[in-house]
DNA sequence: GCCACTAGCTTGCAAAACAAAATACCTTGT
DNA sequence: ACAAGGTATTTTGTTTTGCAAGCTAGTGGC
């Protein structure tokens, strides 16, 4: 699979993932390489990314099954910001659809 | 627009108007660019990497109406390559659509 | 002569994905 | 008690690719 096509897309599914609920890093970790291939090393500094953009907060919580987990919540900005990615991302994807279909 | 969302898409892009029959490095620019923003600096470096790829073969024609032009011919292997994008790119997409319908 | 358009190429920078490695905690089995 | 394996986070360095900016050069109109 090319490994290009994640590229800005990442970011979308990662913050659409943390709008829906609270979600720590591994989680995400695991619930996005269900569908998409992608690792720890591309989706923490991802997420130091973001926080430092202020599109989530974060909240450390003990689990039952392992050590503390450090978990993401979205902000309004955050919010908005995830919104625009999932508008320009269907909209890029129509664009590109028109053009493979250029004859 | 997410200029990240270009990543690889681009390459696929070119490929494949070059497929449907011969063209130049300024049509492709015109051509992309009505349906994607990009420019000139984007798609040189692309089409010499191809190239070097041997995704297409070159030779150059006059032209009536300014400088010469150097027409870009899809190979064998262009071919078999713009196809494997097209089925990855389509592939990819319906994970990420997957993926945003996660509750 | 000068400007606009066509046409191609190069340099240098920035963003993001990723492998790899380091750290550390917890649970389970022996 | 201790080793093994799963959970969890972070950092470093590399690679790829998009893009602005700048350069060269041919053509045609004013």
């Amino acid at each position: 699979m090319n490994s290009q096509f994640k590229r800005g897309v990442l970011e979308m599914c990662i913050l659409y993932l943390i709008s829906t609920k609270d979600r720590y890093g591994y989680e995400l970790v695991q619930e996005v390489s269900r569908k998409i291939d992608v690792t720890k090393g591309t989706v923490y500094p991802l997420l130091s990314r973001l926080k430092k953009e202020n599109y989530f907060e974060n909240y450390i919580k003990e689990s039952n099954e392992g050590p503390a987990r450090k978990y993401y919540q979205i902000t309004a900005k955050g919010k908005e910001h995830v919104e625009k990615l999932i508008n320009d991302y269907k909209a890029f994807n129509q664009k590109v659809n028109e053009l493979l279909n250029t004859k």
